[in-house]
DNA sequence: GGCACACTTGACGTTAACGTAAGGGGCATC
DNA sequence: GATGCCCCTTACGTTAACGTCAAGTGTGCC
């Protein structure tokens, strides 16, 4: 049941997607409106295949890292026109790269801000740990995050 | 002359702050407008102090790791607030911890499109080596790209 | 045939984060 | 005293990424 996912045959209606991804059918066809997909048609409503669900999910993972919509574009679209000869292919090998370090550069900046904020945290608990250490959070509440986390993960198991 | 930028007495002018971060007047102003900074008066004109350019930083990394200035500003004022007693402590040191797992799996988001990226990076260099060795971009171009980013951390070096 | 339901297109509305233009004050300098 | 430069406020404009609403089509079911 989980299996015929997997099948590449199958299709996807635009509410199948956008149930599995959390995202709206007007989210869906705006990317297809800006050229990021471009599913078959059944009359006048939208099928996708896998190939659709595949880049539906770059383009979500692109927007999570906090890439444009059109960068997202470009970068779906050198994935895919790379017959169009080697000189295509090396410029695109170029913007991948490009992107690759500003990504990098952008975690390091995501690594700086966690540990300001874990200073913060640090200063904070020692703080009440001297005047009231019952006010400090313990692991009941921080479980209840990490919970909400995996059944999360859980939720688009099937999806990765 | 780097030195009296550490002088905590030194003030700056609004010129001062967009040169150094490559900001606007503008971005600036907007930011105060919202509260999340609140620099001195002198007459009419802005004069910030130390605070307020360690602030500014904060803000700006804040948008560079996908907050939005609505966030920033939560996060800045949880910083100041915390005399307001031990419970709006525990309450910020909650929202700290949130943030930070938000950080963490936005962090782990973007380790996942490098590696998507290096794998399109190496079909794309197996090809070229196979059909156009001569296209493959060198060491040459790629020190380029350090370079660059290397002089910005050079401009911004007093600034951390 | 009438109803519900899912899909469609088209068009206007919305929010965040500024950009930009208009109009004006303060101070140095030629 | 006119020019230039930096500062100010007010206010309207802009872009991205959708939301929302209206109006129409097709499909199954009772």
């Amino acid at each position: 049941m989980t299996s015929d996912l997997r099948r590449p045959e199958r299709t996807f209606t635009i509410r199948n997607l956008c149930v599995e991804f959390r995202v709206t059918p007007r989210a869906l066809r705006f990317y297809e409106d800006k050229g990021l997909l471009y599913p078959a048609r059944e009359g006048l409503n939208r099928v996708y295949n896998h190939r659709d669900r595949a880049r539906l999910q770059l383009i979500l993972r692109g927007k999570r890292v906090g890439l444009s919509l059109a960068e997202i574009r470009e970068i779906l679209d050198l994935y895919d026109e790379n017959d169009g000869g080697a000189a295509q292919m090396a410029k695109s090998l170029k913007k991948f790269r490009e992107r690759i370090l500003a990504l990098e550069a952008q975690r390091d900046d995501i690594d700086g801000a966690i540990e300001q904020l874990r200073g913060g945290c640090d200063r904070m608990e020692r703080q009440l740990t001297q005047l009231r250490p019952d006010l400090l959070p313990r692991a009941a509440d921080y479980d209840q995050v990490l919970r909400a986390r995996l059944d999360g993960v859980a939720d688009n198991a099937h999806a990765e």
